[in-house]
DNA sequence: TATAATTTTCAAAAAATTTTGAAAGTTTAG
DNA sequence: CTAAACTTTCAAAATTTTTTGAAAATTATA
């Protein structure tokens, strides 16, 4: 397989993978772009590589750069502004958890905090509701302390814990 | 807080959730519905409650049955056909873990399989192209054994590992 | 079997999202 | 300061996704 092959398939996968978790497709491929680059990008050699006009192409490296994954490059000479992704998979994921955590979940665990102040009743469906949020409560607090964890963690001891003996 | 202030909440937090994650909103909106009804409800109940036509319901009905996070029920003497939803978190995040691993992780493990077989070179695109490939296949398969204890495993278990002193 | 109830399908319409490109804004070099 | 290089913005266009609703298909009842 040569390179170009390669690279177009591996862009377009993660394009799809980004579709489906609610990433919009320039921006997946963008970073996946930027992630096999060897040297720092400019907006042009995006736009040119992915075939999308510059407005796109900055809008979405700008949401990336929100997202805290990639990075803007300083280059000598240069007057242009350059761009990397963060290379460390596992560093790339303790980013995307971390902000898909503040941008997701506490949001939703405020909301269930608000919804339990339901009015108590003897009816079978504000019971049902409490039980059913109380629940879901519950376990996001339990999840965000786990991502918590990830975010701090290592990777080394983090997928440890599921390979070790007990 | 009324009942039908707070139900409208959760709904409607439920189906912004769900939009972030790449799931369309009818559809997490009616498993949000489901989720709280105390007693299974029809097609025709949840078009009335969500507002939404026949069609649309049908669907994404069908959608959540697939993902295997809700159930058609019998109901004597009744014509019509009944639903309810999973009604344990934990089990609702394992079903849904271990679809999206399936339908996501999966396939992106194959990619990168196939596209580890570009030939070999001294350029530094291939070399940073597989070097990159190869970190994310590893750490892919990674998640995908933590996903699989994920989804065998038992929430006390499970959620145990990251509270235990260590 | 005929018919009434219910579910499914799917083309077309509506809505939401993404992309474009050109104008406006900003920065830098001379 | 001026002009060129570069970045940002955003209304309009294009595309994609979702929703509708009515017809077709299926299923159950009498």
């Amino acid at each position: 397989m040569k390179l170009d092959e390669a690279k177009e398939q591996f862009i377009q996968a993660w394009g799809a993978l980004g579709n489906s978790w609610g990433i919009n497709k320039a921006m997946a491929q963008i970073q996946a772009l930027l992630l096999i680059a060897p040297e720092p990008m400019s907006t042009e050699d995006i736009m040119e590589e992915l075939n999308i006009s510059r407005g796109n192409a900055n809008m979405n490296i700008r949401a990336l750069i929100d997202w805290g994954i990639v990075h803007k490059v300083y280059k000598a000479g240069e007057r242009k502004d350059f761009f990397t992704s963060e290379k460390d998979i596992w560093e790339l994921a303790r980013q995307v958890a971390g902000e898909r955590k503040r941008r997701e979940l506490d949001p939703v665990l405020k909301m269930l905090d608000q919804v339990a102040r339901v009015e108590d009743s003897q009816s079978k469906e504000v019971k049902e509701f409490k039980k059913v949020t109380r629940d879901i409560e519950k376990f996001g607090h339990k999840a965000s302390s786990t991502l918590d964890m990830f975010v701090k963690a290592d990777e080394h001891w983090f997928f440890g814990l599921f390979t070790r003996k007990r």
